[in-house]
DNA sequence: TGTTATATTTCAAACGATTGCATTGAAGCA
DNA sequence: TGCTTCAATGCAATCGTTTGAAATATAACA
């Protein structure tokens, strides 16, 4: 019944050859004759041989397989960004292995373990929230093994990395709000863990700076990165003694959380109060108001990372230099502000 | 610098003993003797000793990953599955190769020649829109690769099944439209390659029969899965001679490509024209009117995707039955109907 | 015909772990 | 002392493929 796979044995024996032979005629090598080769190449085509990646592997102590570690599956930014090294990998010949930490920073580590163990490539990682150290991701650097971080970045760790300007971003963001004169902008952060959400912070506050807005941190509210956690921000705004006229959230998800408890409440958006979220996930564009936010190329990072990944695990020269990508995000206006 | 792990081999020569007792050592085998095991594990550990998967793999003929064919990645319902899935497969100490089918019939079977060069013990599928015959799949079940299908089925191949009665749901879902008072409510169905597109347009016709509704063909608008085909599908339907009071999408993509159709052309919901969608995508709950939508177990289908492909590797048996779930959908009623 | 060069092919080891069988050593017993 | 028994360990083959080196066959030349 089960018609186990056909190998290099097989086709050796009944072609009266040995291993060797069919294994170099399989590759095309020079030392083999036509007339050899064709009989072998016919052989294997008639019966579908397909070589055994796993018995390639071990002898090259090499897959063609990618790690790649994700927070999280469901959410518009990394199954974008999935859909991107997914694209690039398969163009390859690579196949990629997915994980998700959950935010989680066990979990990450027994992620890297899982991949490492089965001796993937490289990785593409974009870091837990509740990552408290990257000893894991140190320890995959002592070891040799490639990675690319990509939006959640390990500061602390050398590699290549492919991000936007969190930064610029935020301050452009917070600029254009103030430009359109809301004088009293809130924040809703991220957890201090994640560099994206320092970096959202500082892009805010600077922006302030530059138009001598004077920087109130009870406008800076404690948030996360989820839906849930901009209910809960919500719910603290609300309780300041002067409202803000303006929120610019850490994510859209954060944003759609406000958002959902702005209609809760019935407040007019963006009359009572503005809202600018972060990712341009698709259904900012479909609530109405439709949400501002910035547009972060998601696909393009993953396909980016990706490409960068494949360029380091072929790269054949010494002293390999490693590089951060900063992809260009955009503001996109809508009816929230 | 690049100190490669360490084997059992070097376990073996630091510690002068044959790798057969090391590795019988680290798996506990009753000959080795506790002085010898604790000797090992000690060194095992303090060395951070990690078996090398791929080396078990090919000795064992089966590797503990399993290979997940997706036609997408973006798409709430499948990230939601994908999510189910490496819960439980993370649970099993077991890893998910992804690979993404864009629906495309070529690109599935090359999925399922990657993943099976890189054996993978088995196989979670969505089947491709495009798939227009299943040898690909055939040619599996003749290695004795358990498959398990969830939600786009492939009738003829006989293996486990996870899905949703969608013909109950479409029937459910027009009966409750009928209810409602709707008279003219019009389908966009899904292409006629995918089952799950047949069995909601039975479903639909059916409801119309038991309640003595005359079904017009006109009202069947030939649509697709994604939020494009529901954009052409509504603009087919503003071409009828006398426009329907209801629309019954196959998906939610389709129902949001109508909705924003609707929103465009200044059509009141659900007023104008009711919406109905298929799988409860977040998004339909957020929109302003909020759609209303079948909701489909997307996490659960793929959580139970997997623990039926785990327990068809772990069957030890002969003769193993296979099963299909049919997983309840629940009509959601929100405030486009 | 003997020698050398060249083209093909085979041998054998290797990758890292597992496992049936053989071996060793010590204890137990007559 | 010789034999058996049993616990503990080692040997060697195996999974499927790759690859350096050796072997063989063929051709070419003197």
């Amino acid at each position: 019944m089960s018609q186990h796979r056909i190998t290099i044995k097989d086709i050796a024996r009944d072609l009266n050859l040995s291993t060797s032979t069919v294994s170099r005629a399989l590759r095309n090598h020079p030392d083999i004759s036509d007339q050899t080769k064709k009989l072998v190449v016919e052989y294997a085509n008639k019966y579908d041989y397909q070589p055994d990646a796993i018995a390639q592997s071990l002898k090259n102590a090499r897959t063609n397989t990618i790690g790649v570690i994700v927070p999280e599956i469901k959410h518009d930014f990394f199954s974008a960004a999935l859909n991107g090294i997914e694209d690039v990998t398969y163009a390859a010949g690579f196949t990629i292995m997915v994980c998700k930490s959950n935010e989680s920073h066990d979990r990450e580590i027994l992620n890297t373990r899982a991949l490492q163990t089965n001796r993937v490539a490289g990785f593409i990682i974009s870091v837990a929230q509740d990552s408290v150290n990257h000893e894991h991701f140190q320890n995959l650097k002592e070891k040799d093994i490639p990675i690319v971080f990509f939006d959640r970045i390990a500061e602390d760790v050398e590699a290549n990395k492919v991000l936007i300007d969190d930064f610029e971003a935020a301050f452009n963001a917070t600029e254009f709000l103030i430009k359109k004169g809301y004088k009293r902008i809130a924040h809703i952060k991220g957890p201090d863990t994640v560099l994206i959400g320092k970096e959202r912070l500082n892009g805010y506050v600077a922006a302030l700076k530059k138009y001598g807005i004077k920087y109130q941190s009870n406008l800076v509210i404690p948030g996360g990165l989820y839906e849930e956690d901009g209910i809960r921000a919500f719910k603290n705004i609300m309780k300041l003694r002067k409202l803000p006229d303006a929120i610019l959230a850490v994510t859209d998800p954060v944003a759609i959380g406000v958002f959902t408890m702005m209609k809760q409440k019935g407040l007019k958006i963006p009359d009572d109060m503005a809202l600018m979220g972060f990712s341009n996930s698709e259904i900012t564009s479909i609530v109405e108001p439709s949400i501002s936010t910035v547009a972060q190329p998601a696909y393009e990072m993953g396909a980016e990372a990706a490409k960068m990944l494949l360029e380091e695990i072929h790269y054949k020269g010494t002293n390999y230099q490693y590089r951060t990508i900063v992809l260009s995000s955009q503001l996109i206006e809508r009816d929230s502000t």
